[in-house]
DNA sequence: ATTGACAGTTCTAAAACAGAACTATAAGGC
DNA sequence: GCCTTATAGTTCTGTTTTAGAACTGTCAAT
């Protein structure tokens, strides 16, 4: 299977993945998230390749995830920032935090903590219903096709 | 960077994305969380080649993600199921899930719609401040080093 | 004896990636 | 004017990963 053929996919989860499912994106949004905004930045803290990075910065541009900005004339430099979609995986980055803070960390400890400024303590995200407000589980969710369910019987 | 140094990053991102940042890996936990256990399933509605779903299934075993159990005897016959770390991961999906929901989809609308089986309501996963319960977004959260953290001063 | 189901393994060609060098534009120091 | 530095890429070559298809081994059923 192409990578263009998973944007098409009838999944949610398989679309999502056609624009963060690679070794790099989700590393380097982590850096958007942490404000960094230039290439060299992104360069120098990830070490990924010069011609890597450049492809992957196309790639989110181009799913509008970032947004490509001149910050100077002459010579051009541009900066990349979080679009509002972009700022919206917010949730998908913080869960992969917080799985990776229970379960990969050394005997060193997280490496980050995140403090929410309106209750001003460290806390870890929950996932909740946006109908009841309680938390969701796997066992406590049940699926139904929607109306972009493909009709053939395969997985969505 | 080779995958194996992704594991030894002191970031709770890159070290996950070590275990699901690939194409396959959120794919096979997808088909997981729908009950697929099996190779031949997998295979046939994912259409990734048996190579490649061979050496993914051993990944995630290897992290501890699937646990590989014999389901019969002669022939020996093995299927894959979520251990508590993989289903700890569900959290991960769903904000995966939710993001192509609402930037991905195409005209024809949602491919899987979930149900709170405890409220019974249509739902969208909402992430919330463990300490004080009020939704979490990018700019109401500060980042702070943690113990884990590396002493030089990089992004982790 | 033959077919089919299942869970893989092995092979070759194509695509993606790593690592390093190179290009382009301009500012600043001498 | 000439040299160095900064930034944002592009180009090149060799290695690794992936795709696609065919093949293996074990057993049950016909």
């Amino acid at each position: 299977m192409k990578w263009d053929a998973l944007e098409e996919e009838p999944c949610s989860l398989a679309r999502t993945v056609a624009v963060i499912g690679d070794r790099w994106s989700l590393l380097i949004l982590r850096e958007c998230f942490l404000r960094k905004r230039r290439f060299e930045a992104f360069q120098s803290s990830l070490g990924i390749t010069r011609h890597l990075l450049a492809e992957r910065l196309k790639k989110l541009v181009r799913f509008g995830v970032l947004r490509r900005i001149p910050y100077q004339q002459s010579p051009k430099r541009y900066e990349y920032i979080l679009t509002q979609k972009g700022l919206d995986l917010y949730p998908v980055i913080m869960s992969i935090v917080h799985w990776g803070n229970i379960h990969m960390v050394d005997s060193r400890g997280r490496p980050m903590l995140h403090e929410h400024k309106k209750c001003g303590k460290m806390f870890d995200p929950v996932m909740v219903c946006s109908e009841c407000g309680e938390p969701v589980t796997a066992k406590g969710v049940h699926v139904h096709p929607g109306p972009g369910a493909r009709q053939a019987p395969t997985a969505a």
